[in-house]
RNA sequence: GCUCCCAUCGUCUAGUGGUUUAGGACGCAGGAUUUUCAAUCCUGUAACACGAGUUCAAAUCUCGUUGGGAGCACCA
């Protein structure tokens, strides 16, 4: 049996969006299911958009998101200008091919014409039968010329797509086309098709974007007497608004997610749920479940929506999965990521991890955890107090944290069920309602009118900082009333 | 304009001629639980684009209509 050979070929023109990551997690899903290689190359041929930034970024994103490719080196086409001249040279010596003298200008008037009388542009195919002599002395004239593939154009073309079915398209509606600039460089149908085959690629699996220049290439792999590769197109992702999400919304880059607190894996995990599932609805899967699972005849050929309160659903759920210390751990990687270290430099990590605990079902992006314990680690008077929904009225306010301080300061066992029986005793004894107990208390200690369970808050705390938060906010408090 | 692709709840989807009063998930609404906020557990909400045909039987097959998308580069 043929080995299984993909490929992910992104260009260097922008930074990897979801629509390129979902190719690139198909291609490797479907490798890593196969036990194929899947391969990385960037098709930087079109240099005057291509960079080095977005090499790098697509890079960073493939390693963030941990699609490794094999072979450990990554192709780029510009390193390889030469083969594909070498590989041209043989189209035009078994006249496959032929050099075209025509201009752009001349090429923009043919256009013109075509729009003007609403027929479909194809090239006139004016240079196709000019003799030896006659390109020569174009040649000698100073005329550059580009290389046209000569196109059958009768009988039809066609391929049987893995997702899709059989797709036919008539010869008739192709021209000569380009496949080498005048610099040399080859356009993207050839370089493709000479990288797939010297590459030995068994399957071509990309956007169906890509469906009308499958035959183009056909006509290569034909020109040259190949193998043709199994193609799969799958289909788009689009934003909110149903329009390709690749053009107009290209800028949000994957990496975007990563700044925002998104897992790498909550990230595949969506992107697989779009345009791909399995018979039972299943939702969440592990990496190493979508490797085993994944399979071309259960993608779907119709578009996905890209929806961003599923994905942070699905965040909330990856997240839930870990343990307090892969997500203390986790946390601190993603504020190193962001250069906001410097943040937490004074807080304990047993105690962040503990609060962690705590707020662990509140958690949906790594950043929420910033704002969730932070008064765990402030000091007292950097601690804001969002006095706009506090409900209890001020004397009875002071009333009950007086109580409170009391019973808390004779208390030696500080854990979360002595410190529930003080204060439910204190609400017997006082003839006050526990609920305003346990709210004044939440407010004094955290700033906060919502917050983890009440107790377990204040045993993590400890009972000096306890305390000594009730005596700061009695404090402050007797200030802004004065003040009122 | 030409060519190609696509069409099930608001969204992601299951479904490949009868087992379907169309299943799951997100969302939304209500309830239970709870010191708050979450989480959890129940319950509910909501779809086969339309029209012909094939068939005893169609979401499922065929054709047409409509709607959406993509491609038609010396971009990839």
């Amino acid at each position: 049996m043929k080995s299984i050979i993909v490929r992910f070929a992104p260009s260097p023109t922008g930074d990897l969006h979801v629509g390129g990551i979902r190719t690139a997690l198909f291609n490797w899903l479907f490798a890593k299911n196969k036990k194929g290689k899947f391969i990385l190359r960037i098709e930087d041929t079109d240099e005057l958009r291509s960079s080095k930034t977005f090499i790098k970024s697509i890079i960073d994103a493939l390693l963030w998101l941990e699609l490794k490719w094999d072979n450990n080196k990554i192709f780029f086409q510009m390193q390889h200008k030469d083969m594909y001249i070498k590989f041209a040279n043989l189209l035009i010596d078994k006249d496959l091919a032929y050099p075209c003298y025509c201009s752009k200008k001349e090429i923009e008037i043919l256009k013109k014409e075509s729009i003007a009388s609403k027929t479909p542009f194809k090239y006139n195919k004016k240079c196709s039968n000019l003799s030896l002599l006659q390109r020569k002395q174009l040649e000698t004239s100073g005329k550059k010329s580009v290389l046209r593939l000569r196109v059958p154009n009768t009988g039809s073309t066609s391929f049987e797509d893995s997702i899709r079915g059989k797709i036919i398209f008539e010869n008739s509606s192709f021209d000569d086309f380009i496949i080498l600039k005048p610099n040399g460089i080859p356009t993207y149908n050839f370089a493709c098709v000479i990288d797939d085959h010297i590459m030995k690629i068994s399957h071509v699996l990309r956007g169906d974007d890509h469906i009308s220049n499958t035959p183009k290439q056909i006509f290569i792999y034909k020109a040259f007497n190949w193998e043709i590769p199994k193609f799969a197109h799958m289909s788009m992702i689009l934003g909110k608004d149903g329009a390709r999400l690749s053009k107009r919304h290209s800028h949000i880059s994957v990496l975007n997610y990563r700044k925002e607190g998104f897992l790498a894996e909550t990230i595949l995990n969506y992107l697989a749920l779009l345009g791909w599932s399995t018979e039972d609805s299943q939702q969440i899967f592990t990496i190493d479940e979508l490797k085993r699972k994944f399979s071309l005849n259960k993608c779907s050929s119709s578009p996905a929506i890209f929806d961003p309160v599923k994905l942070l659903w699905l965040n909330s759920e990856k997240i839930r999965l870990k343990t307090p210390e892969q997500l203390c751990r986790l946390f601190i990687d993603w504020l190193n990521y962001n250069g906001n270290l410097k943040l937490i430099k004074d807080w304990d990590y047993e105690l962040l991890t503990k609060a962690i605990e705590l707020e662990h079902s509140k958690i949906k992006v790594l950043k929420d955890i910033l704002y969730l314990v932070d008064f765990f680690f402030v000091t007292d008077s950097e601690l804001n107090y969002s006095l706009s929904e506090y409900k209890i009225e001020y004397s009875e306010t002071i009333n009950i944290l007086n109580f409170v301080l009391v019973k808390l300061v004779v208390l030696n066992n500080f854990s979360a069920i002595v410190i529930e029986q003080c204060l439910r005793n204190l609400s017997k004894l006082s003839g006050k309602k526990s609920s305003n107990i346990f709210h004044v208390v939440r407010f004094a200690i955290s700033g906060k009118i919502k917050g983890p369970s009440l107790f377990h808050m204040m045993e993590i705390m400890g009972k000096h900082k306890v305390i000594a938060r009730i005596k700061f906010f009695l404090k402050k408090a007797s200030k802004y009333e004065r003040k009122k």
